[in-house]
DNA sequence: TATAGCTTTGCAACCGGTTGCAAAAAGTTA
DNA sequence: TAACTTTTTGCAACCGGTTGCAAAGCTATA
């Protein structure tokens, strides 16, 4: 059905190797052998099967693309640039959608039965465990936008969350708020409790005032929106809140309006991530940035280098954050 | 490296082909030989390569995804509920990211290298050219989202853009809106073209005034924004605009507010999608919704067909929207 | 023109599997 | 127990490519 090397061997009157060697640059063919062979492919409409070939090469150019956040708008610019990173650099992109019903062992078998050549694992909420099954079953893994750590199993390149904190604590406070709160993503996820910990400690250092912290359920609007209303009902609310993320503060943003207070007269609010939507005019949101696009850059080149010359030990790589005014902050003094 | 079959045998001190048969379901193995080679397998950690596999079976079970939709925020469910479905059947999705510096024809080629058992075309933007190349190169190939038509090239899953124009005459005639208007998507998009047909004889049929037409450039927040700053600027603005998707909408809306009017007190405002985010309540958007789940179950379903029993002719289905009211409109009188 | 050195080419084995076919083994029946 | 079925098994060829090796073909030098 297809066409062959056999076929344009044949139609070419040479040997199947020649085919073969016109095909994979670097071979050793003269102009006359590769004219002949190039007018037969042509005629026949020859393309090089890539899968039987990455039987004896052992590269099949496939990158797993996994990743459990598939409802978060920010991903929707992660996938973008992921899957534009890699065609540039003559990868494929298998994708796989970790959500609650799928086992991530699963995954992993899965993709050593496609024989990828690496894997990204694109998520700030998957356990390490994910990432570092694929590095003990040999393959070449990065955990993009995961957790920075001093010593890791696996490549990791995300933001400083640490510092991230920190730089909402010091706006906040240069913007002269007194009643500080956290209104972070789901408790144990490790950004949400880095953040944290960068913010106290900036309070903490400048000798501002102990906020309020608490919890909402998922990096969601629902979820922000859920936390806010529950915030404004039970409690007084703080000045200015340090939201999770962009969409958790979409969600809040809208239940303090609801609840016919004004933003940022009656409260002010910081979000992070610098989502392309938090830059809409109706929503207007400060934020402070994720570089996603240096991220996802630094996450190729990361698993490039691992093709070329595996098994260096892994490293953590923490980009800066850098904060974008909007309009959801009082101005400076 | 890699364990393979060999290894197995080995180990089992059995023959490759019955190491093969153990792992392909319906072939004749003896439940003793069964269980050596499994305990064998499991031993070493064996899982076959799907890719050698395929070699002879002809089936990777590899379907590409291809779209340039990577913009849209629809997109993000759309890819969620592909990946998914295409997991649920055993296939895995290739993700092909068509993007303007990106040919059509070398995704073709590309596709064709991976041997990709068939291709999902999501775009209601691309030209059918894109799909009728996979068909015409003997791969099956599913449009979704793609335009109806009576004598289809290729199959075709996607809503009936025309009624969809006619719910929204429908409706705005309903509230007693008189002078209407259409800001639609790109003017040469077949989806925008569709919809406004349906528009006009709806509204021409219940005897309605001609409303005026304009087109964005492009289905996005900003495109949208800016058309509705121009008419604002340069025109007398309707009553009600029906819009060319709701992303578009949305960026209508807030051009809209910050030039002091109200929706919907001042104008009304429909879309077309209903995406989570039309839902928020700081959005709370009007919209007709497109049945995303049952066409993308639809799309597999068709796609899965066409690997057992190839070569139907094509054909196009078109599936039913329905009003999502929500305050964007006003009120029935 | 003979010889050495380099390039090009084809052969055959291999990558990790599957599968038709015939021999071997097991199960039935008389 | 012999003859006949049916099931299980291994052999060997094949899927569509790549690649080490040695033979063949060229070019350059003496």
């Amino acid at each position: 059905m297809a066409i062959t090397l056999n076929d344009v061997a044949q139609r070419a009157g040479v040997s199947r190797s020649a085919v073969s060697r016109t095909f994979t640059d670097g071979a050793s063919v003269s102009k006359v052998m590769r004219q002949k062979v190039e007018d037969a492919a042509i005629e026949l409409g020859y393309t090089p099967n890539f899968l039987a070939r990455s039987l004896t090469t052992r590269s099949t150019k496939l990158i797993g693309l996994v990743s459990d956040n598939f409802h978060n708008p920010i991903f929707l610019e992660v996938f973008d640039q992921f899957t534009r990173g890699l065609q540039d650099r003559g990868l494929r992109p298998l994708l796989v959608n970790l959500s609650e019903t799928y086992q991530a062992s699963s995954s992993l078998r899965m993709l050593q039965q496609y024989s990828v050549d690496g894997v990204i694992v694109a998520s700030s909420t998957l356990p390490p465990e994910v990432s570092e099954a694929f590095r003990s079953a040999g393959i070449p893994v990065v955990n993009s936008f995961g957790r920075f750590s001093l010593a890791p199993k696996v490549d990791v390149v995300g933001i400083d969350d640490e510092a991230c904190g920190q730089i909402a604590a010091e706006t906040l406070l240069a913007r002269g708020y007194k009643r500080l709160a956290f209104l972070g993503g789901p408790e144990p996820a490790t950004s949400t409790q880095s953040r944290l910990r960068g913010f106290l400690a900036e309070l903490q250092r400048a000798g501002g005032p102990a906020p309020d912290i608490t919890f909402a359920e998922a990096y969601s609007f629902e979820a922000g929106r859920a936390e806010m209303q529950r915030l404004l009902r039970e409690t007084t609310p703080a000045e200015a809140y340090f939201c999770g993320d962009d969409v958790l503060s979409i969600g809040a943003l809208s239940a303090i309006r609801d609840h016919g207070l004004r933003v940022p007269e009656d409260i002010g609010l910081i979000g992070v991530n610098d989502m392309q939507m938090s830059g809409w005019q109706n929503i207007n949101l400060t934020t402070i940035a994720q570089p996603f696009a240096e991220i996802i850059q630094a996450s190729i080149d990361v698993i490039v280098d691992m093709l070329q010359a595996p098994k260096q030990p892994a490293q953590a790589r923490r980009l800066p954050c850098r904060l974008v005014e909007r309009g959801t902050l009082r101005a400076l003094p």
